[in-house]
DNA sequence: CATTAATATACGCGTAGGAGTATATAAGGT
DNA sequence: ACCTTATATACTCCTACGCGTATATTAATG
């Protein structure tokens, strides 16, 4: 796999960066937070690591980890040439964001296209 | 897979973006331009559509496909957590990262034997 | 209409990768 | 020395998806 665009293609994978987006936190915080087994926290923390996403430090038994932004760098470089399309209609966008942000993924099935 | 950032994970698609960045393009031209099969670029079209990612334009028997911009203003919009780790300048970034290793009070275990 | 051009769809194959379970490793506390 | 806590790894199963080939559809052209 290996790209930076198929590593955040993973919902679980993007949560704990998102998570990360704030502090650092352990293995065991981001598997309580997310609902998610310990060992599916691990792997992906062990891809995302890999891949460059994240950075571990040790802490006793507990490894933290946080954010490294360079790959995340790389996915907004890739949109500037699309920048184009939208940074006329900044209104577009907050509209669009509002409808997008729904903090607690309950259930809800995909949404379907217009 | 439906996921917006799925999507952009297939390099070809990607490919197939970034060509219509420049301007619209028929189905033949992105097939010679990027050395794909037909079948793969018209299958990537229709996730690419799907998706809200491109749309198109019948000339004659021509589809003329273009860049929507949406879904990667969703994109776009995703990453906006995360600009605080590189918008600044790089010692921005650096006493950043100090800071998210500071908040745990060392409590570093006393002394290794060895 | 028949033919050609342009694009879309169907189908089977192969593989990558995520989930779950079990187990390994490592460090701390008592 | 045990036992618990915290994290990593191994392994199997299962599904999704990209690819290639073949065929269907739709439109223009003669």
């Amino acid at each position: 796999m290996e790209s930076t665009f198929a590593i955040i293609a993973e919902p679980s994978r993007r949560a704990i960066l998102s998570l990360l987006a704030s502090c650092e936190r352990s293995v065991g915080d981001i598997e309580e937070k997310l609902k998610l087994t310990q060992p599916s926290v691990s792997k992906h923390l062990r891809v995302l690591r890999e891949a460059g996403f994240v950075e571990s430090r040790v802490d006793a038994q507990r490894r933290m980890y946080r954010i490294n932004p360079e790959p995340l760098m790389e996915i907004d470089a890739w949109l500037a040439p699309f920048r184009r399309f939208w940074s006329a209609h900044v209104d577009a966008l907050e509209r669009h964001l509002d409808q997008m942000d729904q903090p607690t993924p309950k259930k809800r099935k995909a949404r379907s296209k217009r």
